[in-house]
DNA sequence: TTTCGTTGTAACTATAATTATTACAACTAG
DNA sequence: CTAGTTGTAATAATTATAGTTACAACGAAA
């Protein structure tokens, strides 16, 4: 099981903004070209990162932007953002162990805990990544491939 | 997206086998009425972890057996038994992107080595929990039920 | 050596999530 | 009003998960 490509593309929604938002307005069909995916797949992507603040789209006329300082913006915060998970759980337990074993009764006792901060301690890694980086790693390759 | 639930599935396994192998025969029946699910879904989940070398199956008469050490056994090891993903690769990238456009061809570039670093802070913390720990407070809870 | 319980695995189904696609109303700027 | 765009519904294709049935292969014990 992998996390879905959402995450990915969001992060490249927000490098693509900062990156081109001087030339071209950037719409969901620009963004689907750079992604190569569909337009609306993009579109819904953009609806759940307007929907965390995170930026902003503009209805008719056309056009995404960020809405916040690019250094308050961490890959944690896009991840929440377009990662539907069930209850914020990243584990996925078997529905109703058997409470009739001692085990099955206890298995979530057991294991909450321990699941809860290792999810925690990649959460905390990747808000340490900003939008900020991204853009600056970004224009560093880009900027490197014309010489 | 969450991690499948073959993984906690399968620490109970351990936690099973642990706690009940001397008074009865760990078969995959029996590990299918404690978790809650079908005996063939347990089968392949006990094969993945023979696959892995973390614990042997006996064929014809049945039953299953922890293979190594519990201390040297880490959910680590267990997660990548059972968790079959493409190239060990937690984050999935949209395929293609676009190879004509400044950031699409630079993406991974970009997000490679920042994905792959928090999926090793993740992993990293995995493998600080082994099945001693897990078989320790498994039976600390049941005890506690019998007062 | 026959029987019995079990594993290993194939085949098929059901369910759910992801991603793509078509279509169109609602909206904004010119 | 027109053109281009967003927001969103509806539908389909694809993939992964999980359940189920079935049965050959196996091992131990009768």
């Amino acid at each position: 099981m992998q996390i879905s490509s959402r995450f990915t593309i969001a992060v490249q929604v927000f490098a693509c903004i900062s990156t081109f938002a001087e030339e071209h307005k950037i719409t969901s069909d620009f963004l689907a070209s750079s992604v190569n995916a569909n337009p609306v797949v993009i579109r819904r992507i953009l609806q759940q990162l307007k929907g965390a603040g995170l930026i902003q789209v503009t209805r008719g006329s056309g056009g995404a932007a960020i809405a916040k300082p690019v250094e308050t913006i961490t890959l944690l915060d896009i991840f929440k953002a377009v990662e539907c998970v069930d209850g914020d759980q990243l584990f996925h337990f078997h529905e109703n162990p058997n409470a009739q074993c001692p085990v099955g009764r206890n298995i979530h006792n057991v294991l909450d805990g321990r699941l809860e901060n290792i999810q925690k301690v990649m959460e905390n890694e990747m808000s340490k990544v900003t939008v900020a980086d991204i853009i600056r790693d970004t224009s560093k390759y880009i900027e490197n491939e014309n010489r």
